[in-house]
DNA sequence: GGCTTTTCGTGATTGCAATCACACTCAGGT
DNA sequence: ACCTGAGTGTGATTGCAATCACGAAAAGCC
């Protein structure tokens, strides 16, 4: 069997290679029975959108595969990415639990596969098990830690070049081996970059091309290497 | 009896005239009586701080009167004030149920009251009483969407007079009687306004000749009258 | 009531990043 | 190979708010 957009389709729960140290993947055989039976997988192109921003909460969404971004824009279209998720994250929790519109919206940024549980069926289930539903508050207290930080970078960090250093620093913890220089893959656009940080486009192609030129960063196609760990950590002084 | 700095002491949660609407306030009477049971009452100066940010939760505090901000500060002193709290709001409750360290420093602005209850009396208290736990899980939730707030108006939020007409038109929202012109009373210095929406206390203090020229404001003493909403709520498109 | 200390008002200057403008690169489609 | 459009690099200009620098006013304090 050929999946669309060359991704391996993981059917159940059960069998998810992602399952370990998330959420709702690891979870007690006959627990995690029930939630295969109430979720349903679908799979995403790149630029689908999970939900949006204003919407009623329809549920929450498991990511399997691929990556999404959380944004959320004014009227006048001036937006912010407020975090990156990767497989086994769940999306739409506050929304869900609090029946509050989603705060943010979630596109996929490249082909992925997630899991939707109805709000129905998602409460029902948590009122059964309640060890889950102390899980999901530990989630969402760790939710509100991520935002306070998001409120730290934004409301303390002065300059785009420190958010900017700080973003580089954040990525490279993501990687995996606590090696030097560690190589991070980058698939976001520089207009996103700047999203991320609250800045333009240009600037932050100037500030790439100022850390090149400092021997702090090393650019290959999508491939990303911190040449200078410590002098970006003496930018962000936060 | 004479109680320090002015207070009318409240004694009991019970008696309390604050009880309405509020997380802990409004319980049946005998988990209420728990509640007291456990609570320890302490009356507090002006700067006093309830807790440090990046302190080891001890519990969380319950405003019975004044007024307390909710502050978080980089290393190099710069500060955002990120909540101002009423009497009924309960403070430091989610680093408590997290067992993280206090995301915020709390800080008395006005003499005022609060209850403290230790992080296992809590605990333990929650554990017993399911309904509560229950409304800790919805204030965690509101609480998120408070900062989810912050990070609009940091993000999204251009210029500075922006920010500040957003501040006014929330206070006056927050002034009780949904009258035109309602007066709102000030208790912060230029400077604490300035750490509000993240900007100098000169570009404060300009924004009030500025908007007072206009004859969108009026300032007499600590009272604030707002006399031109409709042009207020024209700035802030977002 | 006079003292210090905080808070406020306002000018002058400066610097940084937003904005505008345009050429260049590169991947994908046909 | 060509076209197209998205994404990128970089100069020139500009505007806005931070910063510096005071003096005035108001609020505590003996």
């Amino acid at each position: 069997m050929r999946a669309p957009y060359g991704l391996n389709i993981m059917d159940s729960c059960v069998s998810c290679p992602v399952r370990e140290a998330h959420l709702f993947c690891n979870l007690p055989g006959p627990v995690l029975q029930k939630l295969n039976e109430i979720k349903s997988t679908a799979v995403y192109p790149k630029s689908a959108m999970l939900f949006i921003e204003g919407q009623q909460p329809r549920g929450v969404f498991v990511l399997c595969a691929g990556k999404v971004k959380l944004s959320t824009s004014s009227q006048e279209g001036k937006t912010i990415i407020t975090k990156l998720s990767d497989p086994g994250d769940v999306l739409g929790l506050n929304a869900t639990i609090s029946n509050r519109p989603y705060e943010v919206t979630a596109e996929m940024i490249e082909p992925g596969q997630a899991n939707f549980i109805a709000r129905d069926a998602f409460l029902h289930f948590l009122r059964e098990n309640g060890e889950v539903a102390v899980r999901v508050a530990e989630q969402l207290s760790r939710n509100y830690y991520t935002a306070y930080e998001e409120i730290r970078t934004l409301g303390l960090t002065s300059s785009p070049s420190e958010k900017f250093a700080k973003l580089l620093l954040s990525w490279s913890q993501d990687a995996k081996g606590p090696g030097l220089g560690a190589p991070v893959k980058m698939t976001l656009t520089h207009e996103e970059i700047a999203e991320m940080i609250g800045t333009t486009r240009e600037t932050v192609s100037r500030l790439f091309s100022e850390f090149k030129k400092k021997q702090w960063l090393q650019v290959k196609g999508a491939t990303l290497t911190i040449r200078n760990r410590v002098a970006l950590e003496k930018m962000v002084q936060s």
